[in-house]
DNA sequence: TAGATTGTTAATCGATTAACAATC
DNA sequence: TAGATTGTTAATCGATTAACAATC
């Protein structure tokens, strides 16, 4: 009951400023509420994350107010909120394509399962690697894919094949019916409308952290 | 003498928001370049890269104007001038600290190293691992950092370590004078003011993916 | 020259911060 | 009740977009 109110109050669209900012929330009110604290004020929740304090408040007012006036805010009662709106109060079915080393380290770490996400199954083209197993995940031909996400629910696809490759894969992917892309292919993916793609482009995060180094060279040499 | 010039004019504070989008111009032009295409103008690179002219134009002259009226941009220049913007007419050395399947990848990696960015050793404190290979990395024991760094040019750190011992190792590295540091550890670690911090969460990209995933769903169940 | 396209200023838009009434 | 802290409106700041003179 009270749950249908939020969600008529949860038109409008969350920037992606905000959505960045999210499970940033979620981790610390985390790490709170295991050590058992169990109320925390925007002020120090704004120590924590270094978001100021009305941000924080602003921010968390687009999802329907959980705060108390004079209190702050239930430490429980904010986790399963946060809880609820990045939708981890599901789980979720995902493959990797692609078993190079990048795959096989997200396939290997465990902790994406314990927020819920379990990968199903792994797809390579690259017969030396068919047949592996990484846990107890299978590395799978690329050419089953179809028959796979036919017979089983599959989420979200995770691409970390080589550039050369990923566009296709996405598109497969998609027409199969998976509405949820992580990119991991240093290149623009482009799928449409109504399929969610979240890009990790390592290079371009260490090319960015190359010209900060060299930023602050600069301006240390100008003085 | 020109250069001079340019590093004069260039005290203005670029802000993240651009240099987020440095990295992809570089890969567009590189592309473009590798094609054989010789010029470009802003209006064609917006369609690549899907920003607006007139933002590509602003973000090209904060370091000064190399575009000609009438003709637009000539590519070879671009190209060998993002270059020098973005620190990669340099080589720079780099170590990871975490031999564990990510710190594996990214070692594994060899397209971090076409671009200058050259893996030299890999630290770790399980025995186990010591004493390992990855391409021709030696995966060496977390106690001989501090040689190690000292006896070699060491650029920037790369942290993989599990979350427990990242801020450890971070401070660690730049007690040694690493003054660069890539952060996977799921983590918001701390440091001073002069060294460069750069953050790949992969935790939090794919809770922004489950939230765009969930956010998607409600509002098509509100219509 | 005429046409094209930059560099740059001005206008707009959106996100962050400040302020404070509401209220626990 | 008095003190604390939210929720929310208003002010500010910064980033994006529009417009156009400069000029190749």
């Amino acid at each position: 009951m009270e749950e249908k109110v939020i969600k008529v109050e949860r038109n409008k669209k969350i920037s992606m400023a905000v959505v960045r900012r999210l499970p940033k929330y979620y981790r610390y009110i985390g790490e709170l509420k295991s050590k058992g604290v169990s109320r925390v004020s925007s002020n120090e929740l704004s120590e924590l994350t270094g978001f100021t304090a009305s941000q924080i408040r602003q921010d968390f007012n687009n999802f329907g107010g959980f705060g108390q006036q004079g209190y702050g805010y239930n430490v429980e009662e904010l986790e399963s909120n946060f809880k609820k709106i990045l939708g981890l109060n599901k789980t979720y079915n995902a493959i990797v394509i692609g078993a190079g080393n990048l795959g096989q380290a997200i396939a290997n770490y465990s902790n994406f399962e314990k927020k819920g996400f379990k990968i199903t199954g792994i797809f390579e083209k690259n017969p030396k690697l068919i047949g592996m197993k990484i846990r107890d995940i299978s590395v799978y031909d690329i050419d089953n894919i179809k028959s796979f996400i036919e017979d089983n629910k599959v989420d979200i696809g995770i691409i970390t094949t080589p550039k050369e490759s990923s566009q296709e894969v996405a598109n497969i992917l998609i027409k199969y019916g998976i509405k949820a892309i992580w990119n991991f292919a240093p290149l623009d993916i482009k799928v449409q409308e109504d399929v969610v793609l979240e890009n990790v482009n390592l290079s371009e995060s260490l090319l960015s952290l190359s010209f900060q180094m060299n930023e602050k060279l600069n301006n240390n040499k100008n003085f």
